[in-house]
DNA sequence: CGCTCGCGTTGCGTATTTTGCAACGCGGGT
DNA sequence: ACCCGCGTTGCAAAATACGCAACGCGAGCG
């Protein structure tokens, strides 16, 4: 167990709050200032932490250099970047892109609205397991033993009064979006905003990712939003087909 | 010294270049695969690292949530955001956005060309301290004491024919940028991609941050680079407004 | 101008962690 | 069924990390 390095990373997560100075640091990981400040030196020589004008610490610049750097890796993004910008033109609604890593749903692109508001979620955030849109897409492609698992595993916090609350309702709302190739967030996952996901598949058919387009509940109706369905899964059907995908099915709302 | 913190970094700069197997990265990293085991499960743990289909090591979307949060908390950075945006609208030429951090000059925004042209920069690289010219300008504001010892702290590499190859050059230069508030790129830094820089400047009037147009010379001459000038003195100087920064002068090219 | 305080830094000995070794376990391929 | 590659594990030794106590410096105050 690399204790050191947990203790480097956990200082990183205070600095990703706000910048702090040493004491403050120390003071809040419950280590002492000495090793605080090594580590700190050890994170600043390799531009992981840069002092700012009045000496506190704060985020670096290799952060930027190895965040771009691993969203180049990932191929995904790549190829579904101009189709999801279109989308967003389009539309003018708010685009995600989100792919299931390491057991958690990342947003790892995203589209802002073109209208006057913003949402929570952003890249490199992870995504609610039982109430993002996203989320129910790449689930439900999972095989029923693996969704399972996951669902007994998954802390049902209620974000909204439309969360779900239960393994079985997740399970069955994941066998609902397997039929229909689509899923909705019914103002489950962030309040007054509902919206609509649907999957990106690759050469063997498996989903890779998935897209969605979110929409304040005020802005667009429930059935405002579903006329956006068509022109998602145009978009994440033409990703698909850059993938390899080939459809066998004609597909409608 | 935090040798065990170093090898998790090493080992993450070997991941930014490409994925690897836990062999791969013990072998690069010359350290037993245990100890690599060991530091990736920590990292991994942690979403700085994830694990792809194939069972070999990548960067996590923790780096982009870290990267997130660290560009959000450089303000210069949301100030200067929809100026910069404009003027690459406008222009239809790559922009830049770069700082001063740790003794090395970082970009912290960018935008695209509109024409089927890239370049090496990205978000998060550092600039060559003697060629770029964001950071001439970002040089230029600084006392001549600190000028000379940067100065006599660099390695001269010469990156194309146009470089400046000594200290006394390039302080020459400085000064030059220092009177006549910009600065040039004559090919120095890209071959082939001659650009201009201005700067920003907060309430007392110090340089924060730089802003460059940077045009590949086939497309733009010398002169042509030149008209671009009145532009990218509008928005950094607006910038520089929204900073707090009163200007004193009429500026001119 | 001198003193005090806050905060970053340093030397060092001890405690703790890190490390590599050798072997194991598992899955894939022959 | 066997072998090989590769990830994993237990453990003892080696090496580092750690905290302590004090230092140094700059800013503020009297």
């Amino acid at each position: 167990m690399s204790q050191s390095l947990i203790r480097a990373i956990d200082l990183l997560a205070e600095l990703a709050a706000k910048p702090a100075t040493l004491d403050e640091l120390s003071s809040k990981a419950s280590v002492h200032k000495t090793t605080v400040m090594r580590l700190l030196h050890a994170l600043e020589e390799k531009r992981f932490v840069v002092r700012d004008d009045e000496q506190r610490f704060m985020l670096g610049s290799k952060l930027f250099e190895l965040s771009s750097l691993a969203l180049e890796q990932r191929d995904i993004r790549k190829v579904a970047h101009p189709h999801l910008a279109e989308l967003n033109g389009r539309t003018g609604h708010t685009v995600h892109l989100a792919v299931f890593e390491g057991n958690e749903v990342v947003y790892i692109d995203k589209f802002e609205s073109h209208h006057p508001v913003r949402m929570y979620s952003r890249i490199g955030l992870t995504a609610s397991l039982h109430s993002a849109a996203v989320s129910k897409v790449l689930l439900a492609d999972m095989p029923r033993s693996r969704q399972e698992k996951i669902a007994a595993g998954l802390d049902y916090v209620k974000v909204t009064d439309n969360t779900l609350t239960s393994p079985e309702a997740l399970l069955a709302e994941l066998e609902q979006v397997r039929i229909q190739g689509w899923a909705h967030d019914n103002a489950e996952h962030e309040a007054f905003v509902h919206c609509i996901a649907a999957p990106i598949r690759d050469a063997s058919g498996a989903v890779v990712a998935a897209a969605s387009c979110s929409v304040p509940v005020v802005m667009l109706s429930y059935e405002g939003l579903l006329e956006l369905l068509p022109d998602l899964k145009a978009s994440t059907e033409a990703i698909s087909r850059d993938l390899g995908w080939i459809s066998h099915e004609r597909n409608s709302a």
